[in-house]
DNA sequence: TATAGCAGCGAACATACGTTAGTTAGATTA
DNA sequence: TAATCTAACTAACGTATGTTCGCTGCTATA
């Protein structure tokens, strides 16, 4: 723990190397075994320490699970608001919502182990930490929904499901690529194509 | 364990209600904390028996897994596989899959215990239990590809991804909406209805 | 060179887990 | 009625887990 009566300068910052690593690691881990049958002993291993040690760095592995969780989430939300952003003011819905899936893409497949293990455990958790972390999981909805929302005054949404029907369905089917999207068969831009096609025009070829 | 040596009639088979029970509890267990988080105390407790009693009805707590992981398959195979077969051999192409789709989502959303347990904790279960499991998935994807292969030489599907990527992309949009699905919003039919509309057309409007 | 903080080690603790073993009350069969 | 089987119980065992704690080099500053 840091030591709060420090006097003068020199922050002392905690060696961001170890600490960093030692999430990577629990990510990977959380990801593959879930949170509960991931020990501490392995995590420790994994990232070159002993198990005490961990709590140098670390409260407990509650707060471990909450740094994953949220990374999960803000690695593809700042992705997608990078690419969105970047749009001209004039960009159709469509433009906007075909930015938002590859940076969705981009965050979620680049980061698999924090974003898998996110989408994997998150029905899993203990609920303190499940209701800390669903403020998170809030946030990037309602970037949607008003993303959704925008489109469908446009016009340029189906109308026959509401926008939170349409966003669960986009958001999930999207998330649930890191489970099977595979680089060595294609590209990422490629793959991106494919998969924003499918979801704008479906999977019927257009008579 | 059964007697092996038994000779004359009385199949004598274990009392199925206990047993069932105890698969039931453990789908839901195993479904909202997680294979390791959850001890035979509490699916013992849940079943209304002792968590030593177990183990006259199951060898272990992986086998009571494996019996939860492919019956959250066989329930939709099950489900599809019987709505495909009532269709007529003049069926297009679209209609089996509009079948098979509603079969999945039936059999998805009314076993959800066994079905989100086997989607959440695929990823993180014994490798053991995963190999023995995964034959399971297998048959069922193949039964996918068989559909959509049909459809794609009738040229009723979309010609610019292959089969595979488009049974891995229905499957695991499909699969997510037993993670949020909420019955008290509208009839079941009504939504298979938007879900069949969106999968095949797309979440834009058509121009 | 003396000192203070950083980053880690290693051993121990209490608890909880899956599993085993021995036992028992009631139902079925011979 | 005697013997067997069914379905459960209770208690215990060995192991593994998250966490704590005292200790130790190392490094940069005063």
């Amino acid at each position: 723990m840091a030591i709060k009566t420090r006097e003068k300068a020199a922050p002392a910052e905690i060696d961001p190397a170890t600490r960093e690593r030692v999430l990577l690691e629990a990510a990977r881990l959380f990801r593959h075994h879930g949170y509960s049958a991931t020990t501490l002993r392995e995590v420790a291993d994994a990232a070159g320490i002993k198990a005490g040690s961990i709590y140098y760095h670390f409260e407990s592995k509650e707060q471990i699970l909450g740094e994953v969780m949220d990374k999960g989430i803000q690695v593809v939300a700042a992705a997608v608001r990078e690419r969105v952003d970047a749009l001209p003011e004039s960009a159709t819905a469509r433009q906007r919502i075909a930015a938002a899936i590859e940076g969705h893409l981009w965050g979620l497949l680049h980061h698999g182990d924090f974003t898998s293990a996110n989408i994997r455990i998150y029905g899993q958790i203990p609920t303190a930490a499940k209701n800390r972390h669903r403020l998170v999981r809030r946030a990037y909805a309602d970037y949607w929904d008003r993303l959704l929302e925008d489109a469908m005054k446009r016009g340029e949404l189906r109308a026959d499901s509401s926008t939170a029907v349409v966003r669960l369905f986009v958001i999930g089917a999207l998330n649930w690529t890191v489970e099977w999207y595979n680089p060595q068969k294609g590209s990422f831009q490629d793959f991106v194509k494919q998969i924003t096609a499918i979801m704008f025009d479906g999977i019927l070829s257009r008579a």
